[in-house]
DNA sequence: ATGAAAGCGCTAACAG
DNA sequence: CTGTTAGCGCTTTCAT
């Protein structure tokens, strides 16, 4: 195996230089760092490329494979850049940063994030770059990306309300993701909420599990329902079985996900691996030196189907 | 942070001897051990737990979705364990072996096998544990796991020569996984003639890119062709769509997966879940001290739907 | 701007 | 069975 000490001795230069080369951590002179580098490429030298760490809580709620859709887009996104990724299942909380930061990552991306996350103080303050994929309260230092939840909820209301709907329903996520105060489910519900009184149209809320009985449940207890919003993907199928025309239905779900329904349902689209490439990107201009960029929002589009 | 020489003064021990509680690679002695133990949980101590590699090869053909629903039920599995999981996407053959062990990783899991795979030497001569999901040729030596696919295809077979069918077709994966002779697919299609033949039945055998054109081609080409089995999650749904009755059709694909589709399709379960826990499984033991556990195939089962 | 040397946490060879 | 010690590859401090 080729170690630094080896690029060192064919540059003639001392390990640290190469190290210092490597992590560019001062200053070396263009000409030393040159050299080192032809070296390195001559004896085909791999720095062990520390790993992008994906801190992944899976607690109750979480549908596991709508986290994965953002990993794979991690994933894909990392290997251009020659990182590997660690995927870093941590249900406890700030701890978790910590063990993650332990494992020897060159960066994090955060998912799942609350809006009192405990994890963000440890973020802000440790010297592992992080990009969140979600907004907290307080993002001040941070990097955050995320679909503009709030505005997503809206387009739904206000295409419902275009088509004249006054009476409408929103079922989100399972309750656990409302009871930890997940950000895109609070700032959704705000979002929804305030779409809908500014069109003075009536409107319920309710958590929905991954059984979807909660569609049932709200048709029966609410006649006067002419439309729904559901953001749930999990609950999505069962939600489709129940709620037939004459209701109108709008899902917030990846595209794929809504031209796989049938009938194929309209929606606003949750740009997953957008969000993920972008996090990375973020993530490696952060372990280059950049400092935090804020936040970072996308802006939702609904299309229209069946 | 507390590290192995906090635990052996605490212990009043040496630092190897807490190494080697920790890596069970050499006797101590109970009573030795048992304190080592309890200063490390008095201490907080925490190994930087060695995390477990599963080296994806991201090539043409490859279904990143697919690979996900694999590295989905390896990092659940991992988890409950206490591991995390290193996502190595490694299209380099043997090399990318080598990079994974160099990354540190306590065992491998290693997916889309071929039949005459470069990293299998690597991995057999390699001091770092792996479970293969797929088989080579020759799996001596080894472990590996999967699904029975020559036994999946024959049952397919088995099924519509029942149902009376004589001339029936094969949709198989990507040309690009024929060409580089993944395990699966050449075992599926061994499996598929082999009970053709035994059966009486006509067959034709086409390759299918994710865009499902060539079920059209198939169809135009053999008017005679009156069931198809399809073993490609990415083109279903296209295939779906173009496969109607009269014409019979049987997938090789996750049972959620056939679920989803309108109609919802006869189908073979691709247990990805089992396999990912099932490699893990093995893996610890291997990680453990147990020796090669060689080839573990699971039986399919065919589920009959609309 | 660079090198020498000490130190990091950990493992493995050696000694008893 | 266990402690001593030398190493591993790499980073960081200290010096110049």
């Amino acid at each position: 195996m080729v170690t630094i000490a080896d690029v060192a001795r064919h540059a003639g230069v001392a390990p640290s230089t190469v190290s210092y080369v490597l992590t560019g951590k001062r200053a070396i002179s263009g000409e030393t760092a040159d050299r080192v580098r032809e070296s390195i490429r001559s004896l085909g030298y791999r720095q062990r490329a520390a790993a992008i760490g994906v801190l992944l809580p899976l607690r109750d709620g979480v549908n596991v494979a709508v986290a994965m859709r953002f990993v794979r887009a991690v994933v894909a996104a990392a290997r251009v850049r020659d990182r590997d990724v660690l995927v870093i299942s941590a249900d406890e909380g700030a701890d978790g940063v910590l063990r993650a930061v332990e494992s020897g990552v060159a960066g994090l991306v955060v998912m799942d994030v609350e809006m009192d996350d405990p994890r963000v103080p440890v973020l802000r303050a440790c010297a592992v770059p992080s990009v969140l994929i979600g907004v907290p309260t307080d993002p001040c230092g941070l990097s955050c990306v995320d679909l503009d939840f709030a505005a997503a909820y809206a387009l739904c209301v206000d295409h419902l309300a275009d088509k004249g709907h006054t009476d409408i329903a929103l079922l989100g996520p399972a309750r656990a993701v409302y009871e930890r105060r997940t950000g895109y489910a609070e700032r959704g519900v705000a979002g929804f909420s305030a779409a809908a009184l500014r069109r003075g149209v009536n409107f319920v809320v309710r958590t929905c599990e991954s059984d979807g009985l909660a569609a049932k449940q709200l048709l029966t207890d609410h006649a006067e329902i002419t439309a729904v919003v559901v953001h749930n993907e999990a609950a999505l199928s069962a939600v489709l079985a129940c709620v037939q025309p004459p209701i109108d239905l709008v899902a917030i779900c990846p595209d794929e996900v809504a031209r796989r329904t049938e009938p194929k349902v309209s929606s606003v689209h949750v740009p997953a691996e957008d969000l993920g490439r972008r996090a990375v990107e973020l993530l490696m201009a952060r372990i280059d030196g950049a400092p935090p960029q804020g936040v970072e929002l996308s802006v939702p589009t609904l299309t229209v189907r069946d």
